[in-house]
DNA sequence: TTTGCAAATGATGACGTCATCATCAATAGA
DNA sequence: TCTATTGATGATGACGTCATCATTTGCAAA
């Protein structure tokens, strides 16, 4: 075969049938508008030629791209952001959608970048799995482009599929005090001080401590500011994302009254609190129950770790439904899910 | 503002400027060919229409789509596809490309959908980081769409970013021979029974296997096949991806002479290994030494596990500039770049 | 002043697809 | 037999961009 640096067009499976251009097209989408004879000699054409559609010159006359933008924070660090991404993909190329996707690493001029990259492919609609600020979304809202915000919303005004991180936490919390513990730590990320220009909502960190305090609170067990540990940084933006854990557990461990059971805000505190608490010689769950959120690598762990986790396929799934709404149906109201996370529990805990 | 559901064209900036569209091309790409005046009306009126080029029109009139594809087994399960996924990503985006990622899964049909949606967005070059088999990349190659296989070579003829397990992994079993451990085994996956198809060299986990086996040879230690075992399936398709490693490392403890030391073909099939041990009251480094290979969630498990690590960033670095050069200049002899690996020591290893 | 040439700008068309309109043949009804 | 109607098919143009060609202007050389 002679060199091909060519896909046929329309065109040359016209020529090759002996009919119009838009024959073909019509034997593509619309079949019964087509005899018999020509239908059969346009089916073997595009056999014969490997027809393939091209994306490119259907995008600009029909005005849709068939591609969603992801933005995400980071794609590589926490796992639980590539599960989701992959439930998202996975679910928009069953409705026939491509996924742009783009890693933003808490830098709002990256985030910013993706958005413009995005407003110039066409993209039909973006999702965020975590977005900054509002002032980054705002281009694409004014360019009439449907937004759906995961987990964390930056701005009122546009669709979203959100989590209720109290209803595991309180599952959490039950779950330890019906091993006996009093004494409960919480750590986590500091309260997002990326997000300055946020209007709307609150962040995800902010939830997690929330809800952990309620149920404290709620439980009447001990509710000690020492017992609450906040990192420094984002736990998403450092080179080694366990140290944050890995340092806050210890210094649980040298206060007065050591907590019996510890509450991490993803698992990758968790997986550096266990360090920690190796280190320091103690066993989970013998010395120390453990739980953490996210429930992402927690089965990799040793032990095998209880973490609250959140229905990634589902909310996957609801965003790109969120989407295909939005695209088809431009002027309904915007709409906000909201799903229950879930202690899943595995062999980190016992009696105090 | 009304509502603007459309971002304005290179007619409207020049209607707004009061000049022809070609000169606000013109001002775009070369503007030393347009004068002062003009030169500033016409940037006036880009800011004020807020104009970003049509991506979708642009690459119909130029044939280039600017977006590679990326193919992966699975983005979520190991995280070093995520890694590598998210090296290649950050290079393409500086190099000005955008990423269409697919998963396949293992899955052949679903590999051949990812290809035939790559062809018909027009790809201009596509990136398999595990390819299944050498029919699948057919239809690229024959429309000449550049393609580069990473790790893993599944046909001739393409550009290729390959590892040499080798040099990690000699430097694994030396660094366990100078601790004095003479009974070293080995845990793995399966060798590849879906690679029915492929044409060319030879699957990834044969290769670690293969460079295990000659590293205990040279070193004149131990060689007992009791002390390989392969996993029966491919370790990234099962849900629970730990659990090979773990029936493994039980199936270890078992055997007649112990080994003293284990070295995993992946971080995962490592961290499966260490819940085995860890339920068997055994410790690691003390009572077994155990090196992972991925280096990607090695230093998440405790103890933080020694691993040999490919340079991720590199081979991203590497892809992208194979991609490059095969678009910009698609009649050059293809190539194949090598990386080595290398042990990165932790604290999973002791002397026997 | 005339001619020549380069710089600046405008006009045109094609990329591949698909929606619309136009054409033509065949059939049914009067 | 003639016209109205339907079904099948072809022709045309537009989506937004950019490459090419055509035109105009300014200015220096003859």
């Amino acid at each position: 075969m002679e060199k091909n640096r060519h896909l046929s067009t329309m065109g040359d499976v016209a020529r090759h049938a002996g009919v119009s251009p838009a024959t073909v097209a019509r034997v593509l989408y619309e079949p019964d508008k087509v005899g018999p004879e020509k239908q059969r000699r346009v089916r073997e054409a595009l056999k014969a030629t490997g027809y393939r559609p091209n994306a490119v010159a259907r995008g600009l006359r029909t005005k849709r791209s068939w591609t969603i933008g992801l933005i995400v924070v980071d794609g590589s660090l926490n796992p639980f952001f590539s599960q989701l991404s992959q439930a998202i993909r996975s679910e928009a190329l069953a409705r026939g959608y491509n996924v742009l996707m783009f890693q933003h690493g808490m830098k709002p001029e990256i985030e910013a970048s993706a958005v413009v990259q995005l407003l110039q492919q066409r993209a039909d609609a973006v999702i965020f799995s975590y977005g900054i600020n509002a002032s980054g979304l705002a281009p694409l809202l004014q360019a009439g482009v449907p937004v759906i915000q995961i987990e964390q919303e930056v701005c009122g005004g546009t669709d979203a599929v959100l989590i209720d991180p109290a209803s595991g936490i309180d599952q959490a919390i039950d779950h330890l005090q019906a091993l006996g513990h009093r004494r409960i730590a919480f750590i986590g990320g500091a309260p997002d001080r990326y997000n300055r220009a946020r209007v709307h909502g609150t962040s995800m960190e902010e939830d997690r401590l929330a809800a952990f305090s309620a149920a404290i609170a709620r439980h009447g067990l001990d509710d000690d500011p020492a017992l609450i540990r906040l990192g420094l940084y984002f736990p998403l933006t450092g080179d080694d994302p366990a140290s944050e854990g890995r340092k806050m557990m210890r210094d649980l461990l040298g206060i007065e009254r050591r907590p019996t059971a510890v509450l991490a805000s993803s698992d990758i505190l968790a997986a550096g609190a266990l360090q920690a608490l190796g280190e320091a010689g103690l066993s989970v769950p013998d010395d120390m129950s453990l739980i953490g959120f996210d429930n992402s690598i927690a089965n990799l762990l040793t032990p095998p770790l209880s973490s609250v986790g959140r229905p990634l396929q589902a909310m996957g799934l609801a965003a790109i439904d969120l989407v295909v709404e939005a695209i088809e149906n431009p002027d309904r109201k915007v709409r906000t899910l909201v799903y229950q996370t879930e202690l899943v529990v595995r062999r980190s805990t016992a009696t105090a």
